[in-house]
DNA sequence: TTCTGTCGTAGAACGGTGTTCGTGTCTACT
DNA sequence: AGTAGACACGAACACCGTTCTACGACAGAA
């Protein structure tokens, strides 16, 4: 028997595969011009993603895009939670690791957290996916290894460098999140109070007296490309593994 | 003429407030028992996400606790991303800020995103509404000036404190968003992979040997509460500040 | 007192979402 | 040739945010 895409999911979080059919199938497709494959389902929700936004990727439209109705998705994906897992997924399997190098870890592990920056970007909105994917999935642990690996060459210590993946890959999703919902609001500038740096550094102007500091620094508040502060974030933490101690316990 | 929800907003997000009349309210609330007021809305809605999370907060599940119909909300507030501005704001009045001590300006700043952290975690999910908050809320402002003062009389440089700021609050969030879905995920655990520590650890010594670092650290991956991690990033975070350079521009 | 205008309340509806049920339809094996 | 089973799909369910429209009660003016 094929998998059911409840197998599929499961063996994607290496549970029990147990049976699990050699999963040759044998093409059925009928009249279709194009059968529906999970692969084909994951490239056209890319492709809405890229286009239109993660917002966009309802199962309707999904389903439309690929010519047939909703329920057709049903057979090869459990969920919209388990597509979002496999765009995730491959979205990982896109990640280029470096062999660690201990004279340069710092920008080895800067350049895994700027090539998820850019995916995610790349797909903007996605990274909520990120948000509530489990942390067992394949393809996301072996980026996780990846860093690990990076880290540890870099003579972090183990529970320091394994703390220190967790506090990156969260603030990457968040940024990239953050900065997907601002290009958004900026995209349907019909609203009011999407505002330039101007006109924030207007309002703060503006500002009562009960605001001095923000006042005063507008400037600085306001100062920097988004992407500025990424990496000024970033280095922060790296930053901050030098000296980090190690934690209390264990 | 009292303002109407959108005026309302504007003047939250201190744009032109114009005319807006003394907003001297005549009570109308005829045979109601009690008139829906913005505040009564924004209380509900805390009661609903405190029970039942962020995401059984619906415009029509609010109505329904206020005994009303969905289309009376409107009335009084713009939409839901309107009232997700309005919960977030009370949530961020309710922060305490302390008087700035140079002394012990790491732990205020600590202090402060504890608070917040907490807020957040209080109110399940609600951290999802403040990653699309703009940043031109005056509450949300309110706690931005705080940290600012602490960061400024910790002897942080302008640009250095303004920047960090971002990133903290931007951590703050996406740690409680994280929790929250990890949370919720465990407590409808009629799904499979949501998995305690030990099934985590049982499944990294199964993965393959492509995971050498990860089957060999499982242990350090795997240790430590939650709020552990959150202190050992913010603590990064901080600590960097003492080392880190200003950006080159500007 | 009566009228009128205005404002809060609410029912019904629109277009959208994720998901499921039942039925068709075609392939591949016996 | 016949049959079993997997795939596809239309229709439907329950829910969402939002809007249209009518209704009803109060304030102030005549």
């Amino acid at each position: 028997m094929s998998p059911t895409p409840q197998e599929r999911r499961a063996a994607r979080h290496q549970l029990g595969t147990g049976s699990s059919a050699p999963a040759a199938r044998r093409g059925p497709s009928g009249g279709r011009k194009k059968p529906i494959t999970v692969d084909a389902i994951i490239s056209t929700a890319f492709g809405i993603v890229e286009e239109e936004g993660y917002e966009a990727l309802t199962m309707r439209r999904l389903a439309t895009a690929l010519e047939t109705g909703p329920s057709s998705l049903y057979a090869h994906v459990v969920n919209k939670e388990d597509l979002d897992e496999l765009l995730l997924g491959r979205l990982c399997a896109e990640i280029d690791l470096p062999e660690p190098d201990p004279a340069i870890w710092r920008q080895q592990i800067v350049g895994i957290c700027t090539q998820l920056r850019d995916q995610y970007l790349r797909y903007p909105g996605i990274s909520q996916a990120a948000f509530a994917a489990a942390p067992s999935n394949l393809d996301t642990l072996r980026v996780s290894e990846g860093m690990l690996a990076i880290l540890l060459a870099g003579g972090i210590a183990p529970q320091t460098a394994a703390w220190a993946i967790d506090s990156l890959s969260l603030y990457v999703n968040a940024y990239s999140l953050e900065v997907s919902l601002a290009n958004k609001r900026l995209s349907r500038s019909d609203d009011d109070w999407v505002v330039s740096r101007d006109e924030l550094l207007r309002r703060f102007a503006a500002l009562p007296d009960t605001f001095p500091q923000t006042k005063r620094y507008a400037a600085e508040l306001t100062a920097g490309t988004v992407h500025d502060r990424f990496d000024f974030t970033i280095g922060l933490m790296i930053d901050g593994l030098g000296v980090a101690e190690i934690p209390r316990e264990a």
